[in-house]
DNA sequence: GATTGCAAGAATGTCAGACAATCTGGTTGA
DNA sequence: TCAACCAGATTGTCTGACATTCTTGCAATC
C-alpha cells in the first residue's frame, strides 16, 4: 500500500479539466459572444491535443455553453432575451419546488450551510465584487438544490444556470440590485429555516421575478 | 407538408450519425443496464474511428445515457427506482406547465400534428409494438412541449425522456396500461384542443401519475 | 463602382497508428 | 486458502496526416 491519501476514486482526466477551465473561461466571459472558437489555438493556449480538445466541446456543447455547427466549428452563443426570458421561466418552476421541498426536510447541518452561503453573498454584495456575487448566489441556490430531496431537479436547474450566470453578473451591477437581492434571499433563507414550505415557494418565486425584472433592464440598457 | 425552406441544412456528420445510433440503440435497449462498452468494439461495429466514437460518448454521457468512469470506459447505467421517480417528479412539473401554456398557444395546424400523433398512438397500442408505442407516446408529446412557447422547456424535458423511455417500453407492456394511457393522453389531447388550460394542467399531471404507478409496478415486478 | 468568380489560405472532419497508464482475470507460490 | 504477480485487454492521450469545407482577398466583368 502507498501512503499517499489517495482516498479519491476519480482520477482527473486530462478531458475533465480543459472542460472545467473553458466553462470556467466563458462563464467569466472572457469570450465575447457570437465569437468563434478555433481549435488550433485552444490546443495550444490549453496545452492539449485536437482529440482530447474536441471531446471535451462536445461535452461543452450540451451543456449548451458553446454551439458547434459543422464545417465552422465551435462558437460562443449568443443569448437572446427570448431565450433568457425562457430559462428565467423554467428557472422558477425548478426553484420554487426545490426551495418547498427543501423548507420540508433540509437537515440542521446544511441549514448551517445556507446560512453561511448566505453570510458569504452578503460579504460580496457589500464588496461590488461582480464575479463574487454571481459565484455566492450560485452556491446560495446549489445548496438548496442539493437538499430538495431530489437529484434530477438539481441536475437539471444546474445546466440552466451555467447559461444564465453572467446574466446574473450583468443584472447585479445594477444600482442596489444585490442589495434587494440579498434581502430577498433572506427571506428565503428564513422560509426555509422555519420550515415553512409556503413562505418558501412564495419568497423564492418573488425573489426570482424580480431578478427576471432586473435582467431585463440590464438586457435593454447593455444591448 | 410545407416544402423544405431551410437551405442551409446542416451535412451530417459521422459524429452525429453516431450520435444517433447509439443512442437508437440504447433506447431499443440492446444494451443491458450496467454492462460496460468496448471503444474498439463500438468502432468496428459503427464503422468509425476511435476519435468519432469518443466525441460521439461524450455527447451521450451528456445527455445522461452513458456513464464515463476514468479508466473504465463508458457503460449503460442502471436507473434505480429512485432516479425514475426522481425523474417522474421533474416530469411533471414540467409536463403539466407545457400542457397548460399549450392549451393557450398552440396554432390549428399543430393541434392537427398533436391529432396525428394520438391516432399513430393508438394504432401503437393496438399492436402490441412496445417499442413502436414508446416512440409514437414520445411524439406526442414533443409537439405538446415543441407548442409551449418555452423551447427551453422543451429542451430539459428531451433531455429527460430520452432516460427514461426504456422505463416506458416496460410499464407499456403491463395489462391494458398502453389502453388507459391512450385515454388519458386523448384527454390531454381534448383539454388543449379546447383551449381550456385548467383541464389540461389536470389531465397531464393525472396521466404523469399513472404513468409513474405504472412504472412503479412493472418495476418491482421486472426487478 | 458594384458585383461576380475564383484561387490561396485557414479551419474543420476524420482517420490511422502508437504508447503509457490502468484495469482485469487467471496463474503461481507460500 | 490466500496473496502476489504477470499477461492481456482497455482506456487516455498524443502525433501526424489528408480530404473537405469555409473564408477572404483580389481580379475580372458588366
Amino acid at each position: 500500500m502507498s501512503a499517499d491519501l489517495n482516498l479519491r476514486i476519480s482520477p482527473r482526466t486530462v478531458q475533465q479539466e480543459t472542460v472545467d477551465k473553458l466553462r470556467l473561461a466563458i462563464l467569466s466571459g472572457l469570450f465575447q459572444p457570437g465569437s468563434r472558437l478555433i481549435e488550433s489555438q485552444l490546443c495550444a493556449q490549453l496545452g492539449v491535443s485536437r482529440p482530447s480538445l474536441r471531446e471535451a466541446l462536445r461535452s461543452l456543447e450540451a451543456e449548451r455553453l458553446i454551439e458547434i455547427v459543422p464545417n465552422r466549428g465551435p462558437a460562443i452563443p449568443a443569448l437572446s432575451w427570448e431565450e433568457a426570458t425562457a430559462i428565467y421561466e423554467v428557472r422558477e418552476l425548478l426553484e420554487v419546488e426545490a426551495a418547498g421541498r427543501c423548507a420540508l426536510r433540509i437537515p440542521a447541518e446544511q441549514l448551517r450551510e445556507l446560512e453561511k452561503s448566505l453570510l458569504a453573498f452578503e460579504q460580496a454584495a457589500a464588496s461590488h465584487d461582480g464575479l463574487a456575487q454571481v459565484m455566492t448566489a450560485a452556491d446560495f441556490y446549489s445548496i438548496i438544490l442539493a437538499n430538495c430531496g431530489n437529484p434530477i431537479l438539481e441536475e437539471v436547474h444546474r445546466g440552466l444556470v451555467a447559461r444564465i450566470s453572467f446574466f446574473r453578473g450583468r443584472s447585479m451591477s445594477l444600482d442596489g440590485r444585490a442589495q434587494s437581492s440579498l434581502a430577498e434571499m433572506r427571506d428565503i433563507y428564513e422560509s426555509i429555516a422555519a420550515g415553512d414550505e409556503k413562505a418558501a415557494r412564495k419568497a423564492s418565486k418573488k425573489h426570482l421575478l424580480k431578478a427576471k425584472a432586473a435582467a431585463k433592464i440590464s438586457m435593454e440598457n447593455g444591448a
